[in-house]
DNA sequence: TGGGATTTGTTCGTATGTATG
DNA sequence: ACATACATACGAACAAATCCC
């Protein structure tokens, strides 16, 4: 009869009632009974209980509190991020065209998200010698330095994404300076790097996407579970210039419970560029 | 002087030991000492030691078969994916452009893997009214019916993504009669849909990318733990015609122990476009 | 500030079931 | 049929976090 085991029958039933919403309480959290009435009501011994309670918290369905109790997860509606630039170069449209014109065309931005405004800490610069994946990347030869600017980003307070970019070191001393200062650049580093004598224009970028668990730095600032059971994406962009030359490699850690990506490919409708992931929910 | 819970110094002990390669055999699979010798090891309880256990296998570090014992997980190679079409429309420089010339361009493939062949099946065919979901994005009013076509890819006889494609029941009375055969079109449907009397051209899309836990049929088709530790990639495409109506959704399923998925955005070099991923590990 | 009650976290022991060879 | 090894389930004790008075 029991086609699974005991402590996934309680903890399938437990969703049916979360999603039933059973526990849902007008204001606050909803919270699931404790432990020992569960066991009364199952008929289950409390480490049975607490393999199903386990197997819901590692698919972020529920979450439990040392001295506090059991609770329904909150899953907050996802941001959509669109990570393909809507023109790459100003007055060419050899990238997406808009056909209603130039209107809220973005540039120089890595990525822009739908009604919702981040913000940027100030960031962290170091010089480093560069690893074997950030060399691969920028085409540098081994034992080079690159300069690395790393920043957080929150919308509503809520951390949303951790961003370092790496650049030849090369760039600083042919006229790019500010790229060692612990400033924001406000025109965006991109039409920064135009703007001294390295004349440096972007030209195209190639991402590559990877999904994993998040390490425990990255853990603590998203406050993810430490299980790894929610991952990250983690999104690789190499950028080149007018010449095909790499200079930036861009390397972005975006948690899967509150990202979606997009990317828009060739002449596509205004309203999907501009409001994407409109009513895409449910697989 | 413990950080940690002893289940937890047990699991990263482990997995140093691992990564040491101290359970490596000449041939077949590295195999770990049962769990009673790890219990008298450690000095600890057999639960102990199985909490440990279950927490590297739910990294997919290790692998436990009844019967048999505890594995080392060996990690494949991932495939790299290039989702973003080399030219979208033949003979025009819209999208990617090759600077060496038209050699081994991609007009009608979804994706692009580096150096391997996918393989295929047959495609299940069935006429559904559309979910949701898939009328939002195709721009159909309620009620609406839809051709799907399901297939399922393999990569050197490992399953490598799962794809269906909704498409306009109206399409086949308006002369793509093919759509509802069960058969591979060879040319791509896009082409296909070009050659027929509603003359449709891609003229760019739209890709949603999202990452999910796999639902049981998923686990299975792929070989995942139905625990939902490997989640899986779920990108929504959404293709538009020479007039701005999107006339495909695509929804492709791809295990992220298995994938990398990548994107090429303006004049990027050839050989990034023709070999992704060359160097890229560990973050 | 403290102490006791509540609730989850960790660890142990033990028994039995199931898959493998 | 038997031994091996992991899977499930039970019970119990104490620790740690939280809350309340």
């Amino acid at each position: 009869m029991a086609r699974h085991a005991k402590w996934r029958e309680v903890a399938e039933d437990l969703r049916r009632r979360i999603e039933a919403g059973e526990f849902n309480v007008k204001t606050g959290r909803a919270q699931l009974p404790k432990e020992l009435d569960l066991q009364g009501h199952y008929d289950a011994s409390r480490n049975t209980v607490r393999d199903a309670l386990r197997w819901l918290a590692d698919q972020r369905v529920v979450e439990t509190e040392a001295g506090k109790g059991t609770f329904v997860l909150f899953r907050p509606e996802p941001f959509h991020v669109t990570l393909s630039a809507r023109r790459l170069i100003p007055g060419e449209e050899n990238e997406i065209t808009v056909p209603g014109g130039g209107e809220g065309v973005d540039y120089s931005k890595d990525a822009s998200v739908q009604g919702r405004v981040p913000f940027d800490t100030e960031p962290r610069v170091e010089v480093q010698f560069a690893s074997g994946q950030v060399a691969h990347w920028l085409g540098l030869p081994p034992e080079s330095q690159v300069v690395l600017r790393h920043q957080t980003r929150s919308i509503e307070d809520k951390p949303w994404s951790l961003q370092t970019s790496y650049y030849p070191l090369e760039f600083v001393t042919k006229g790019a300076v500010k790229l060692l200062e612990a400033k924001d650049i406000p025109q965006g580093v991109v039409a920064y790097l135009g703007e001294t004598d390295l004349k440096i224009t972007q030209a195209g970028y190639h991402d590559e996407i990877n999904v994993r668990p998040p390490n425990p730095a990255e853990a603590d600032f998203f406050g993810l579970p430490e299980t790894g059971s929610v991952p990250v994406y983690e999104t690789f962009r190499t950028a080149y210039d007018q010449h095909g030359n790499a200079f930036r490699f861009t390397v972005t850690i975006w948690p899967s419970d509150r990202n979606r990506l997009h990317y828009n490919v060739g002449r596509v409708p205004p309203r999907v560029i501009d409001e994407p992931g409109q009513a895409s929910s449910e697989g």
